[in-house]
DNA sequence: TTTTGAGTTGTTCGA
DNA sequence: GTCGAACAACTCAAA
């Protein structure tokens, strides 16, 4: 006789903690089944080379929680559901929401499918802290700037719900041929071992990683989260990213810091999280920032393409020691600090000119914590051609910004160690230094270590006037 | 209804 | 050395 089941579909909520899916399970009084779709049929963009590595080790670490009860497909999930609807008796199916057009879609045609053939079919929302559709301005449409979005939609809104942990039952499937491994995601290179390395999978060690961050990096948020060298930041964002921390348990984390933690820091840190919340809202509200400018009079722009160029930027090469530091830090750890993210994205599109879509590839292939909604929202900011962007003319030198945020080198001589040995006065312009310190110093400029890529003077002057040349209004969003 | 001021992350120039 | 102004155009919300 078939066996009646719930079931739960995982999909970036990769947790049994604060799961509003799960515990809306947990109340039918039948076990759940628990089952994760790679789903590659459906999708305008497969996930990236880091994120297939993240997205393993994650999977892995979930299905130990749930002592292997997890089954794994790879494929169209309404061919799955068919199949598994003829194996079990299936009383209920929930999920937790996605916001990509292409899910979207797709799971409004799963429901349709679903919804004659199954009592209880129900999406809920398990990712963001503000539904994208409920805020709004008092016309009805949707904000395009953060601070109103954040300040006006979202604070003065109904708060986030509390996280809720239910006890749930979950059924054992005992069936052999449903593994991870069948999902391939297993990674062959030798990069992927690598840049594993600083990161922490298990349930404990992730709360470690949580709880350490409230206690020391956000007292002084604020202020030290824009030194990359200082442990101030969260790194959370991958861990955001695929649901294995929600953002509803720090948004009242931080509530119950409010003794330890100063105000301010405590609202800095939250505002990342509206961060989060209006690249997502802008996502569900103009699904083309993906792929095209939100302000199209940005289309007209004339970007270059240079594969030489674009690959000196990727490789950390480009003979601007902050811009390399990052891009290298990127590539051996999977992050980069956020305020080396604006100088590398800056550096790309208004000192070279490329098109953001390149950096936005790159990092969708590099970054752990890539995300559509916030690579594609952030890159769109930083090229200046997004909601709320920053001013044309607002241009990041990558010297002044060296000097100011790494003043001692620390992070810079960390990942570019061939100018470990050169002094502060010349570690963001080694062009500048005299030939024999650098000599001195064993640097050889165009020998181990780039001369600049581009004059930074001559670049910056180019991108502006290329950015008059835009002067003409189109009005569209 | 119209006006006004302000808006995540900057740089340069001239006093 | 420090400081303020200028560098657009547009969205939003308060006055």
């Amino acid at each position: 006789m078939k066996k009646d089941i719930s079931i739960h579909w995982f999909r970036q909520d990769l947790r049994i903690d604060d799961n509003p899916s799960l515990n809306h399970l947990s109340i039918k009084g039948i076990p759940v089944l628990l089952i994760f779709i790679l789903d590659e049929v459906n999708t305008d963009r497969p996930i990236g080379e880091a994120s297939k590595i993240w997205l393993n080790r994650a999977l892995i670490d979930l299905n130990q929680q749930v002592k292997g009860k997890i089954m794994f497909f790879k494929g169209n999930p309404i061919i799955i559901f068919r199949n598994l609807l003829s194996k079990f008796n299936v009383k209920n199916i929930s999920w937790n929401r996605c916001y990509e057009v292409w899910r979207i879609n797709r799971d409004n045609d799963l429901k349709k499918f679903l919804t004659d053939k199954v009592d209880d079919v129900k999406s809920f929302n398990g990712s963001l802290l503000w539904e994208p559709w409920e805020v709004l301005k008092k016309d009805k449409s949707p904000y395009k700037v953060f601070t109103p979005y954040y300040q006006k939609g979202c604070l003065e809104s109904k708060p986030p719900r509390k996280p809720i942990t239910k006890k749930i039952e979950f059924f054992n499937h005992n069936f052999a041929d449903y593994s991870i491994e069948n999902l391939k995601l297993d990674p062959k290179k030798k990069w992927s071992l690598n840049i594993l390395k600083e990161w922490e999978f298990s349930k404990n060690s992730i709360s470690k990683v949580v709880e350490n961050f409230f206690e020391f990096g956000i007292k002084n948020y604020k202020e030290g989260r824009n030194f990359p060298i200082k442990k101030n930041v969260s790194r959370l964002a991958p861990y955001i990213r695929w649901g294995q921390v929600s953002p509803h348990f720090l948004w009242h984390k931080c509530d119950q810091y409010k003794k330890k933690v100063s105000e301010q820091n405590l609202k800095t840190f939250k505002s990342q999280l509206g961060w989060r919340e209006f690249s997502y809202y802008l996502l569900f509200h103009f699904p083309k920032i993906t792929k095209k400018n939100l302000h199209s009079k940005f289309d007209k722009f004339p970007w270059i393409s240079n594969k030489k160029i674009f690959n000196s930027w990727s490789r950390g090469l480009t003979g601007y020691p902050i811009v390399d530091a990052g891009m290298r830090e990127l590539y051996l750890t999977g992050y980069m600090h956020n305020r080396v993210r604006m100088i590398v994205g800056s550096f790309l599109v208004k000192n070279l000119l490329h098109h953001w879509k390149f950096g936005e590839n790159w990092f969708w292939n590099c970054l752990f914590d890539a995300d559509i909604a916030s690579n594609s929202a952030s890159w769109q900011w930083v090229a200046g051609t997004g909601a709320d962007a920053a001013p044309y003319f607002r241009i990041f030198n990558p010297i002044i910004q060296g000097k100011k945020f790494d003043p001692k080198g620390k992070y810079t001589k960390k990942y570019i160690p061939e100018l470990r040995k050169l002094h502060i006065k010349y570690l963001f312009n080694p062009w500048d230094c005299p030939e024999e310190i650098l000599q001195r110093n064993g640097i050889k400029l165009g020998k181990n270590y780039p001369f600049p890529i581009v004059d930074l003077k001559l670049s910056r002057e180019k991108a502006l006037s290329a950015l008059l040349t835009l002067k003409e209004k189109t009005k569209e969003l």
